[in-house]
RNA sequence: GCCCGGGUGGCGGAAUGGCAUACGCAGAGGACUUAAAAUCCUCAGGCCGCAAGGCCGUGUGGGUUCAACUCCCACCCCGGGUACCA
């Protein structure tokens, strides 16, 4: 009798599975192939039970892949530049790279210690130049294209990083790491991806993704985009010759319901505007605090509307009609024109403002059908569409049909014109950093900005580069990297100074593992033709907007390169819970991780991984708790045992699928325990295939295990190679989930060749179906008995028996029956008045 | 504000409109042991009752239905997202 030794059977496994490169996937012109990738890791030291979660469910999915006959690539690497590493430099002296290689070779040394099924010769590691030159020659392919360009431009600069920070990296007007910094704004020149080139497609091909992906973050996206149809009309100040209003409107057809034009406090034209305007110094002060506030999106929409009356007039286009021109603090600067037309019956912004400043109110939509919307009666704004009255010519039309229409006119006109704005931005990549990859241009006093020649790449990232935190790149303190020559003309030249954004790393990252040595190309196009799309994309929530849209327009961008054919990278997303502790998300700048290697030390990695697929369903947060990881402990304790007890006598036996089970032949004992197993098997799989709510798997495996246990002896009243069978049906179940102690299990029972090569089992509804059902009787609709029926009884006799039930017959004596309800193989609801 | 989740025992959680609380944790009692650990068995939503049994019970209030954790309406609370986008 032996003991379960985590410790041991998990090294023995380990060593087994490398030697033997069990998970190594090579192209395969016979078995259909399945890409399952799990967001790449920052390594920042430690892998905690955050990253543990997302990677036991990738390789439970993965291992369940393979049993069922796929080709599986399952890969990993590391997003390997990026801040911390130069704040550890800047903290503590030591060098980015070798920091974050010291990590990784942590990092990388728990995985294996949690025997995970990558294939390790394609790991990656983004701060590699052999990686981080194909980055280089991607913006050069951009440039060529003009998908890369150069602007001054306001940007997002926080002063803690000392850093420009991309949109998405600004929260609430804050740095998204430092969330109590404010952002502030700079103007630099800048490089940009054309990432608004691909806005429509963007949105367009979601409907590629709808199947595969979480509405939620579909949702996220196309609001990230923000497009918008509508039109630009321009309002004329009559009193200030050569001035004009721009507005945008989505609602053209509700302008001569206009009561004043709305400008953001940042509007340019405002000075020229208030100047000469009696009192424009005071009104310039309280501009200037309208400007200051600066809220936080859930207060944004609450916010007590503000306005200010510049004291000027503009006239409605369509009607003629002089109108006051107004401050307001919820117009937005940076989206449309910075103006909006005030229409208060239409707009419910507009209502509020108009009631607090007394604007007047004027109906110009009425609903098609429904009670007269009436001036002294409206509450709210009517914002649906209708139909246009007192518009002049174009009352009686159908909204639609009238924004058409005036949109036309408007253009005609030519005081407007149809317009759609998006929300999307170009992609600021310019970093002033240095762990990074340098971006591959040189500046030349004759030839301007010159690309580096694709044969030089990569542009190298100097080694023993001081590093002081202080202002601009530090590369640009750095001559030997700085002065250079200028490819065209061959006179001095100065290098680019800035790095790339780290997202560029993880924009096509996936792609690489595919061939992840190729040192003349990103990749082979043959080989990310044969693994692409990704069919399995798990990661966090967190990366719904950022990583996943510059990664499908990466894509795009290669596929108008011809590199590829497809457009969208990721057929199915996954976006797993957060594992928090103390309510917060585990990560290392939080300061509340939970070790891997602690886990696995103190449980061993099959217990570890179980826990936290048992723990909650995969989608949800998950609170980390330690208490319950003991119950998977005695469970794999206890499933070893059983096998334990067995294996010297079942070992030897012919093991007989129970696919070929004679049922004729077989005794009431291996029947019960063939149908718990099918059972078991139908739901586990399904729950493998396409719900992966893997605690109910790992609860309905224990519920076969507590099944099997209550029957034994298993040598009693069954024969070996059923009970044999019995005993691999939970092994094999368990497979997926805690992989090592499941092959030692496997070997134990007279295997050799390990479980890679095993076919996950096939389920047999025969084996399934039960013979007899217990019935619930109730009596309007409480549960007052039960019997026991054979299946395929029918409803007729069903009914009968129940009210013959000695328990029921005696209740509904003497009392009127109006009805009774029976659900085959469920019960019987006897009604009763 | 709006959008998306969620609210079930002491805890994590389970349940295609059909026995609410599976599975596990923690707990109580028992067996084994000199003892402890480990293991095994039993109990376990609340209230009333010696018991048989009854009543109540899935955030709150309504509704649909023979039957509602599940569907519909209104509301409360928690979490996440967010764009006052004209």
């Amino acid at each position: 009798m032996g003991e379960y030794e985590p410790q041991r059977i998990e090294a023995k496994w380990q060593k087994i599975w490398e030697e033997q490169g069990a998970f190594n996937a090579d192209r395969d012109p016979v078995r259909p192939k399945y890409y399952v990738l799990e967001m790449l890791p920052y390594p920042s030291g430690t892998l905690h039970m955050g990253h543990m979660r997302n990677y036991s469910i990738g390789d439970a999915v993965a291992r369940f892949k393979r049993m069922r006959g796929f080709n599986v690539l399952h890969p990993i690497g590391w997003d390997s530049f990026g801040l911390p590493a130069e704040n550890a430099a800047i903290k503590n002296g030591i060098p980015p790279r070798q920091w974050t290689n010291s990590n990784i070779q942590q990092m990388k040394a728990t995985c294996k210690r949690f025997g995970f099924s990558y294939d390790w010769r394609r790991e990656i590691s983004t701060c590699e130049p052999e990686y981080y030159r194909w980055n280089q020659w991607f913006f050069l392919k951009m440039l060529g294209r003009g998908l890369a360009y150069r602007k001054l431009s306001k940007v997002n600069w926080c002063p803690q990083c000392q850093t420009v920070l991309a949109n998405e990296q600004v929260v609430d007007g804050c740095c998204w790491r430092h969330e109590t910094t404010a952002v502030e704004v700079r103007e630099i020149e800048q490089w940009f991806l054309r990432i608004t080139n691909y806005s429509d497609e963007l949105l367009a091909d979601m409907a590629e993704l709808k199947d595969g992906w979480p509405e939620r973050v579909l949702v996220m996206q196309e609001n990230w985009i923000g497009k918008s149809r509508g039109t630009r009309v321009r309002f004329a100040v009559p009193d200030l010759s050569g001035i004009a209003l721009e507005v945008f409107t989505t609602r053209i057809d509700t302008i001569y319901g206009v009561s004043a034009v709305l400008l953001s406090p940042h509007h340019p034209i405002l000075s020229e505007l208030v100047a000469g305007v009696p009192g424009a110094g005071a009104m310039e002060e309280r501009l200037e605090a309208m400007r200051k506030v600066n809220l936080r999106a859930a207060d944004l929409a609450t916010a007590e509307k503000i306005g200010i009356f510049t004291g000027r007039f503009a006239l409605n286009p369509f009607s003629g009609e002089r109108v006051p021109i107004w401050v307001a603090n919820f117009v937005l600067a940076e989206y449309g024109t910075g103006a909006v037309m005030c229409v208060p019956a239409h707009d419910q912004r507009d209502f509020e403002f108009a009631q607090k400043y007394h604007l007047p109110l004027k109906i110009v939509v009425q609903p098609l059908s429904g009670s007269v919307l009436r001036v002294d009666q409206m509450e709210q704004a009517y914002t649906e569409y209708g139909r246009s009255v007192d518009s002049g010519p174009y009352s009686g039309m159908e909204s639609a049909a009238a924004i058409e229409k005036m949109t036309a006119d408007a253009e005609a006109k030519g005081f407007g014109r149809a317009e759609t704005t998006y929300r999307l931005k170009d992609w600021g990549i310019s970093r002033q950093r240095y762990w990074g990859t340098p971006i591959p241009v040189v500046y030349c006093k004759k030839d301007g900005v010159v690309g580096v020649p694709e044969e030089q790449l990569p542009v190298r990232l100097p080694e023993n580069v001081v590093l002081t935190g202080e202002g601009r790149s530090p590369l640009a303190n750095v001559p030997e990297f700085l002065k250079t020559t200028c490819p065209k003309c061959g006179g001095p030249a100065e290098r680019e100074t800035d790095t790339m954004d780290t997202f560029v790393d993880s924009s096509w990252y996936f792609y690489r593992y595919t061939d992840a040595h190729n040192d003349r190309a990103p990749y082979d196009p043959s080989n990310v033709q044969y693994w692409f799309p990704i069919d399995q994309y798990i990661g966090g929530i967190e990366h719904a907007i950022l990583h996943l849209i510059y990664s499908r327009f990466f894509a795009k961008v290669m596929r108008d390169l011809g590199l590829i054919q497809h457009g969208e990278p990721v057929r199915r997303l996954f976006s797993q819970g957060m594992v928090q502790k103390g309510g917060r998300a585990m990560s290392k700048s939080h300061g509340n991780v939970v070790g891997a290697d602690e886990m696995a030390q103190k449980y061993g990695c099959d217990t570890a991984r179980m826990y936290t697929l048992f723990a909650a369903p995969p989608a949800k947060d998950l609170e980390w708790s330690e208490d319950g990881i003991e119950g998977c402990s005695r469970f794999i304790n206890k499933v070893y045992r059983l096998v334990d007890r067995h294996a010297q006598n079942l070992k030897n036996v012919e093991s007989r699928l129970s696919e070929s089970v004679d049922l004729s032949q077989a005794t009431g004992k291996e029947k019960l325990l063939l149908r718990k197993a099918h059972q078991t098997l139908k739901r586990v799989t399904h729950d493998f295939e396409s719900r992966w709510h893997f605690n109910s798997s790992i609860a309905l495996i224990m519920e076969y295990y507590n099944e099997v246990q209550a029957q034994e002896p298993l040598d009693q009243g069954m024969r070996p190679e059923v009970a044999k069978r019995l005993v691999e049906l939970l092994v094999l179940m368990l497979a997926p989930i805690s992989s090592h102690v499941c092959e030692e299990l496997w070997e134990m029972l007279g295997h050799s060749g390990g479980l890679a090569r095993v076919s996950w089992p096939a389920f047999r509804d025969d084996l399934a179906k039960e013979e007899q059902f217990e019935i619930v009787i109730q009596i309007n609709g409480r549960v007052r008995g039960k019997i026991l029926v054979e299946d395929g009884l029918s409803e007729e006799e069903t009914k009968e028996r129940a009210l013959a039930d000695p328990r029921i017959a005696p209740l509904v004596q003497g009392r009127t029956i109006v009805k009774v309800i029976v659900v085959p193989r469920k019960l019987v609801n006897i009604v009763l008045r």
